[in-house]
DNA sequence: AATGCGGGGCG
DNA sequence: CGCCCAGCATT
């Protein structure tokens, strides 16, 4: 069974059981951008309320554009791999100052923008302007695993060209949107990780998987990552004033340009006497050293597990240097702040 | 081709 | 507790 011949059953089941979303609603490049880059790696659950509180912020992306990297991020705290934000500032700048305002209309061109891959720019390209390339994400690969019964492995690269050019030569130049909106929700709703729903499949009568009863062995998805395991001391330096210390990640690392207390990694669980140096009390003799923490978590990442401690120290005065911003308190807040750092505040202020 | 990059929900 | 999500950039 070729993959053309089912793709009516697809585009019915499609119209009956597709999601109201609220960027399925727009042409607008813009919109669809803002959607696409929020769900990469990202469930629709978890990522709605961000394209709702993005979209409300940066209207138009002109907005974008001319918004401090920190409005952004601060936008886009708690949904993690921080990059995304920050690569769609510098598109959104790449439109405004270069294209003239105008959102590129083709893959090709599309895809020349930071943080856009070939899932992406295939998603704008159809969506906003029904060029006829497909979309091939997580869902999609699932999809053309079990309908055809590859037993490659989905991460690879080869897989992915391959489910690119199959799909290519069968994608309708007629109305390619839908197809490219139906094969994701088909994966998202019924041909699911676990425990497909083949019973109410378009695709139950001709796909391999389900002939041979290899829905729950398919697609074959191997990759290996060691989950790294970190400690990390921070400090919550205050001073007579209510001010405390943060300062900013660089951007090459984990939760880039969001905002942290001084902290340094350590595998012990006293405190390190490294963490005076950060906040230039190196060479004070009066310093007590706490022995008790102030909280000790467990921070859960897919690629590494973040032992976190919290220590605090209390000084009349407080040296803000190159590394760090000296802020009140009540304002920790205005900054964006990862989840674990979200953790600290709730302790300090219960 | 392999690795780093978040966070959350589900079985 | 492992899996995996509307992936991409970098090496």
């Amino acid at each position: 069974m070729s993959f053309e011949r089912v793709i009516p059953k697809l585009l019915t089941w499609y119209e009956l059981e597709k999601r109201e979303l609220p960027w399925r609603d727009t042409l607008n490049p813009y919109y669809i951008w803002v959607s696409e880059i929020i769900l990469q790696q990202t469930r629709v659950n978890q990522g709605l309320p961000y394209y709702i509180k993005f979209v409300d912020k940066f209207p138009k992306i002109y907005d974008l554009a001319v918004a401090d990297e920190e409005e952004v991020l601060k936008i886009w705290q708690g949904l993690g791999y921080y990059s995304r934000a920050r690569n769609m500032q510098k598109a959104a700048n790449v439109v405004i100052n270069d294209l003239d305002g105008k959102f590129p209309e083709n893959f090709t061109s599309i895809k020349k923008l930071p943080g856009v891959g070939d899932y992406t720019a295939a998603a704008i390209a159809s969506f906003a302007f029904e060029e006829p390339v497909p979309v091939v994400d997580g869902n999609v690969k699932r999809v053309f695993a079990r309908f055809l019964g590859l037993v490659e492995n989905i991460q690879l690269a080869k897989f992915q060209s391959l489910a690119f050019a199959h799909l290519m030569e069968v994608i309708p130049k007629n109305n390619p949107s839908t197809f490219n909106q139906a094969m994701m929700e088909l994966g998202a709703l019924i041909c699911t990780p676990k425990n497909p729903n083949c019973e109410n499949c378009p695709f139950a009568e001709n796909c391999v998987a389900k002939s041979k009863s290899l829905q729950n062995i398919l697609p074959v998805n191997i990759k290996k990552t060691k989950i790294q395991k970190r400690t990390i001391h921070y400090l919550f330096i205050t001073d007579k004033q209510d001010n405390c210390l943060i300062q900013k990640r660089p951007t090459d690392t984990i939760w880039g340009g969001l905002y942290e207390f001084p902290n340094i990694e350590k595998g012990t669980t006293e405190f390190p006497l490294e963490l005076l140096d950060l906040v230039g009390l190196k060479d004070s003799l009066d310093i007590k050293v706490p022995t008790k923490a102030l909280g000790i978590t467990t921070h859960k990442l897919s690629h590494q597990t973040i032992t976190a401690i919290l220590w605090r120290l209390d000084k009349s005065q407080l040296i803000d240097n190159q590394l760090n911003n000296r802020i009140k308190i009540a304002n920790l807040n205005n900054f964006p702040l990862h989840k674990l750092m979200l953790k600290f505040v709730d302790w300090i202020h219960d």
